[in-house]
DNA sequence: TGTCACTATGCAAGTAATTGCATATGGTTT
DNA sequence: AAACCATATGCAATTACTTGCATAGTGACA
């Protein structure tokens, strides 16, 4: 399990709740991981029954009150640790390729319009990540030095949503011959 | 979940044990799903008693007694009725991206490790489809038919592999620069 | 003035998947 | 003879994830 390592990845730069961490989730690692508020709220709450985070209750104005959770030394050293070693290769289930591969037991058009919504979603995933990409692009050398790294996650973001684009458009043109 | 769908796909073509569709699994969807063995003798039990599929007893000499499932009309019509459901968009939880994403935490030395392994996990894959894409090529029109769908199935598969390559060669030079 | 979106958190129940173990035979390799 | 691989199936415990619900205040919009 690694959700739990994902949290601490964005904890180890910046603390924050629940809520903020959802948030900055699906903005910086979105691409590639997609986790709920559910299943955040509850690894948070076991992370730090496990030591590995320390939470801090604030409160505020006008807003409900807030849980700041911030990395312990343990939680850095779990981290580390888990970083430096090897990880499995990914796991990839995909319910489209499963129609696609039984596409004899259903009709063409029903296909085509799932292949269709299914490039849009990608087309539309994609230009983000472009956007994204231009406003890295134009960062002077000397400010994008901590955004490396996330640049190559997003870079991977971008090469597999042109091949989701690549294929979809093969798989047009078959279904259209 | 679909793992069921993906195991009624197989059987609708052709009946087999949970061993046979054990192999016929990861030879055939094993470019973009993966499950275990426990996974799948699993989701067969509970197939069989919802009445998606039959089971029939099949004794063999010298090996293990075998139970060989086969599709019901109610399984018919269940996955027929999935597949003409839109389905929800992929989820990809990919644990090298979240680790390179906190990649200023790690020795670029581990990081270019993993990335290689990586690299040449993909290589591997890669042409494992490319030699079965021959073999489809190679084959005459007739011979063809129902293997169309099968192969653009694949075809996501060799466009996955080579943009994951593509990727890995970006990231092994930023690593190297 | 009702409805919607945003902030902020959570429980409970159920479904799905992983990990580890267990059994049993036959054939091939060392 | 021991080790290992292939065939063939499964249980039990735990972990992970999903679905549905619940609460509660603020601000904007129509």
């Amino acid at each position: 399990m690694s959700l739990k390592h994902a949290i601490m990845v964005l904890l180890e730069t910046e603390s924050g709740s629940g809520y903020d961490l959802l948030k900055r989730f699906k903005q910086r690692l979105g691409f590639f991981w997609q986790a709920s508020h559910q299943q955040i709220y509850q690894q948070l709450k076991v992370m730090h029954q496990d030591g590995l985070i320390d939470c801090r209750l604030e409160a505020q104005q006008g807003k409900p009150d807030k849980k700041v959770y911030a990395m312990t030394s343990a939680g850095h050293e779990e981290l580390v640790n888990w970083l430096n070693h090897a990880c499995k290769a990914q796991k990839i289930n995909d319910s489209l390729l499963v129609k696609l591969y039984g596409g004899h037991l259903l009709d063409k058009s029903v296909l085509l319009d799932e292949i269709r919504e299914h490039k849009s979603q990608h087309e539309k995933a994609l230009a983000i990540m472009l956007d994204i990409e231009q406003q890295y692009i134009k960062l002077k050398a000397g400010d994008r030095g901590s955004l490396a790294f996330p640049f190559l996650t997003l870079r991977r973001g971008i090469l597999g949503e042109q091949a989701w684009l690549a294929w979809s458009l093969e798989v047009e043109e078959f279904l259209l011959a």
